[in-house]
DNA sequence: CAGTGGTCTAGACCACCCC
DNA sequence: GGGTGGTCTAGACCACTGG
């Protein structure tokens, strides 16, 4: 008798527990279940509620599970993939694009911003604020900032904030030859206003996506898109992305 | 006298220490500097250690901060931009390739891969591993998936595994005429393996870059690459990419 | 060895959702 | 109101690093 298995390394509970949790979800569970609520769940396996939430928190990141305050904890579908670099050297707002312009306003932009697009620091620009959405469910926000020199046929007579502004400036962007396009990707945490627009808490992992838009030598407009990072991957190229879906204890070997 | 500051919308302890934390940051201390301990640190701001540690993983999450058991927490420098989708329809180990293989095997990939690479689920496939580094540091791992198939003039007499392996694998499949790639970026957490590699702990978060090469109508190869989170911003398209820093509750308005 | 960050506990109260 | 997840506390011990 006694144990079957040394403990030989000792393994955290919590990274334990996540993996018990996870291939529970993959044999005893379906996408939309909910599970036991934290206590219980804690209680079953003899750990505290905080360990417990230590194992939970990591299989959200990884877009296993979904927990909603006052609902509960329940499993996740498979993310998303949306696509983000298909069409090379094309303006934002032209056909085909995902986006939908919800708001406009002309004002400084933070000094990182302002610096990339070489403004002067008080200099202010046009914002366009986005949303994106997906099977039903908003999956990003976008600023998305074009100095005045970018449009300069608009006029100040139009509507000074909204939508229709926000089609107007992008309207008057397309009458510029788009050169190219960088991007840049990176991990970061919903600032309060996007965590409430991605109905997500403050904090929460986001995609940073950054685009720079280039014409006529210049930046023209750029674009600091943040996306779910629970339930989005980012796909770009020729096609649809690739299907792996991610699995982290065996993605390998 | 008195208060001057309604506390009218009550914001977690946690987020309001992050925010103090990142303008100290920003004014008072430089890169690479060590911060007092956790314990002293939540002692100067009256909380508990729990709570000042929940604002430091956000930072460190931001990239802000770096974290070492042992040592301390120090002030981290701005992420290395990685460049990742730079040229189109080219194979890995190219010329200008930035990855270094340290070893290839012949095994049954996990099932995803199997799936994506329209193998057998119990074929054995080339498995090269292989590491990069940007700026003297270790910045991602990566397998890359190979069916036979890709490398039919492959000789079994050769060195059946390790570095002299991995590049007579590559070899062989640059005599393949690439067709295209698509790519796909998500949120992972590190798997213990890759951790080791990665001088992180396990669970750390990650960007999974998921990259299927094609060649002939069929999918030549797949790659799994898992970078830092903390540390990389990945940069894609014509050039080096955008160099906005990223500062959360400051990216915009 | 002393000091650091990492893990864990057993509680408490709060904000939110739905009935 | 009753149940959920989110925040917070005040401790304890462990694993790792460095002198």
């Amino acid at each position: 008798m006694g144990t079957t298995q040394l403990d030989s390394v000792q393994e955290p509970k919590y990274w334990h527990l996540k993996t018990v949790l996870s291939e529970a979800l993959d044999s005893e569970f379906s996408v939309g279940e909910i599970l036991p609520n934290e206590r219980d769940l804690a209680a079953r396996f003899g750990v505290a509620r905080a360990t417990l939430r230590q194992a939970l928190e990591q299989l959200e990141l990884e877009g296993r599970l979904q927990r909603r305050r006052g609902v509960g904890t329940t499993v996740a579908p498979p993310r998303v993939g949306v696509a983000v670099g298909g069409e090379q050297h094309a303006w934002p707002g032209g056909p085909g694009d995902a986006w939908q312009a919800t708001d406009c306003v002309q004002q400084v932009p933070p000094a990182a911003v302002a610096a990339a697009l070489e403004t002067g620091a008080d200099e202010p620009v046009h914002t366009v604020r986005r949303a994106r959405t997906s099977g039903g469910q908003r999956v990003a926000t976008e600023l998305l900032y074009i100095p005045a020199d970018s449009v300069p046929g608009l006029t100040a007579i139009d509507a000074p904030s909204g939508p229709a502004r926000a089609r107007t400036v992008l309207r008057e962007l397309h009458r510029l030859e788009p050169e190219g396009q960088d991007r840049a990707v990176e991990l970061g945490s919903a600032r309060a206003d996007d965590a409430r627009e991605l109905d997500r808490l403050p904090g929460s992992p986001v995609l940073v996506v950054t685009t720079r838009f280039t014409a006529e030598g210049r930046t023209a407009a750029l674009s600091v898109a943040t996306y779910r990072a629970d339930t989005c991957r980012l796909t770009f190229g020729d096609t649809a992305g690739v299907e792996i879906h991610h699995d982290p204890e065996r993605r390998a070997s």
